[in-house]
RNA sequence: GGAGGAGUGGCUGAGUGGUCUAAAGCACCGGUCUUGAAAACCGGCGUGGGGCAACCCACCGUGAGUUCGAAUCUCACCUCCUCCGCCA
């Protein structure tokens, strides 16, 4: 959520985002409209209730039986006019940032960088469902079966790996020594706080969830009625909300997490897209990195997110591009979004491995999550999130990228000493 | 799942229908005193909305209700604690 004052100065920097962004049909005029009329009815309630304040000193019972029924009605009117207010009030989406550039679509986004090279392959390379199948680390088969398209089994030295990037991308994060390498080489002026390790939840109340601009398209959760629970579509919707309802002080920023769970997601509008292999599942575990800073250092805070997505992937050995997100594929909340997205030559194309929004105050607001600024003033923290790992992905790129001709697939060397310092996937047998 | 108890400012905690405009203490900020600090004393010290300002309005877990009047009474919900049951 913006807020409204912003709004109200700048009226055509938020129209422009909302042409840019292509979410047209959100009624401006009607909210500046809306944000006069409420509070001529805020004048109106605090009105009656001085007078009614005054008829209780009194005893005046039959004057504040009749104020009574004014409060009722004025205070009805308020409800109506912040109720539809508030309506059009979330749904305006947050300003793009000056570097993000203008675009209808994916086809506006910018690849700013470019890593690794592409491995060679003196035969043809194949896509990770068949290397995954042949090797018998996924069967998608059985999982259907037994849960349904979009389900996998994972097993044998995939499984394992799953866990071997989980502790590499946790030994990088908790290392403030590998964090200060990174800033380093990105020549930025950002803290080398560590990340702290989460287990987050992975169900949490839709309220909150609509808190952090989450919850719609609602079709695209998994959504438990019976007790008013959402499951998480990232760990970042339980991280977000780590501080709701609180003020930070200054000094303590930035608070950074690194949170590792499972995500759950309905893909309502994804109807036969990447319905073969890992792509895209309804369920896929992650690992998501989430801080809280200053609004002068949540640019730079979103560059170190980058700077360790992109650690990450040269750990690996993955080729990859950076992009800069246009406003016509940027998310609503965001305000700016970089991609990477890795090669996958099974595929012979580039997929998304990794995202990072940076949201300004725009879910700190909705949220409540405040800098107690050392002054004594208060405004909305600033909030990035960032995918670290999203493991089903990166483990596509890994089989693709670093399959053989004889159909195994070396495990690159920053995993083997988590997987008994092996440098071959074993097959499977059942 | 069952029974009971409790939610009040940053913290502790008083307040069971009307000067509550929420006591008191701690913490914090400013001042006096001091070479400096501590102590002592004096003053300040929540959030949001409106107004140029004096000031006005709202907020005692959340929402509804009773009443001329609610932190206080009623109902629902949320959270925490204790006990019982079940359980990785």
């Amino acid at each position: 959520m913006l807020d409204l004052q912003f709004i109200r100065e700048n009226p055509d920097l938020v129209r422009t985002a909302i042409k840019n962004k292509n979410k047209e049909g959100i009624d401006l005029d009607r909210l500046l409209q809306l944000a006069e009329e409420r509070k001529a009815a805020a004048g109106e309630v605090s009105d009656i209730n001085r007078k009614r304040n005054e008829a209780q000193a009194a005893r005046d019972a039959e004057a504040g039986k009749n104020l009574k029924e004014e409060l009722r009605a004025a205070e009805d009117k308020y409800q109506q006019i912040e109720k539809e207010l508030v309506s059009i009030l979330i749904k305006i989406p947050n300003i793009p940032s000056a570097d993000t550039p203008v675009g209808p679509d994916e086809s506006g986004n910018v690849v700013v960088r470019e890593w690794g090279e592409k491995p060679q392959f003196n035969f043809e390379p194949k896509a990770h469902w068949d290397i995954g199948r042949d090797l018998g680390v996924i069967d998608s088969e059985k999982a259907a079966e037994v849960s349904g398209a979009r389900f996998t089994y994972l097993k044998g030295d995939l499984a394992l790996m799953q866990f071997a990037l989980v502790q590499l991308a946790m030994s990088v994060l908790t290392s403030r020594e590998e964090l200060a390498k990174i800033i380093q080489e990105k020549g930025l002026s950002v803290s080398d706080k560590p990340f702290i390790p989460v287990l987050p939840p992975v169900m949490m109340r839709s309220q909150v969830m609509n808190r952090m601009a989450r919850l719609d398209p609602i079709d695209e959760r998994y959504y438990y009625e019976k007790d008013d629970l959402v499951f998480v579509g990232s760990a970042e919707h339980t991280m977000g909300p780590l501080h709701m309802d609180e003020a930070i002080a200054e000094e303590r920023l930035p608070i950074r997490y690194i949170g590792y769970s499972t995500a759950f997601r309905r893909e309502a509008g994804a109807a036969g897209k990447d319905t073969r292999g890992i792509l895209r599942q309804h369920q896929f575990d992650k690992l998501e990195m989430e801080s809280f800073a200053k609004p002068e250092d949540g640019l730079a805070e979103q560059e170190l997110f980058v700077g360790v997505q992109e650690r990450l992937m040269q750990l690996l050995g993955i080729p990859y591009q950076v992009l800069l997100i246009c406003t016509g594929d940027m998310g609503g909340p965001d305000h700016r979004q970089f991609d990477i997205n890795s090669w996958m030559p099974g595929q012979n194309t580039y997929r998304e491995t990794q995202t990072s929004d940076y949201m300004g105050g725009y879910q700190a607001r909705r949220l409540n999550t405040k800098i107690k600024r050392q002054d004594g003033t208060s405004e909305p923290v600033h909030m990035n999130d960032a995918t670290a790992y999203a493991i089903g992905r990166t483990l596509i790129a890994i089989l693709e990228n670093y399959q053989q001709a004889d159909g195994s697939v070396t495990i690159p060397e920053a995993l083997r000493p988590y997987l008994g310092g092996r440098e071959k996937m074993e097959k499977v047998i059942i």
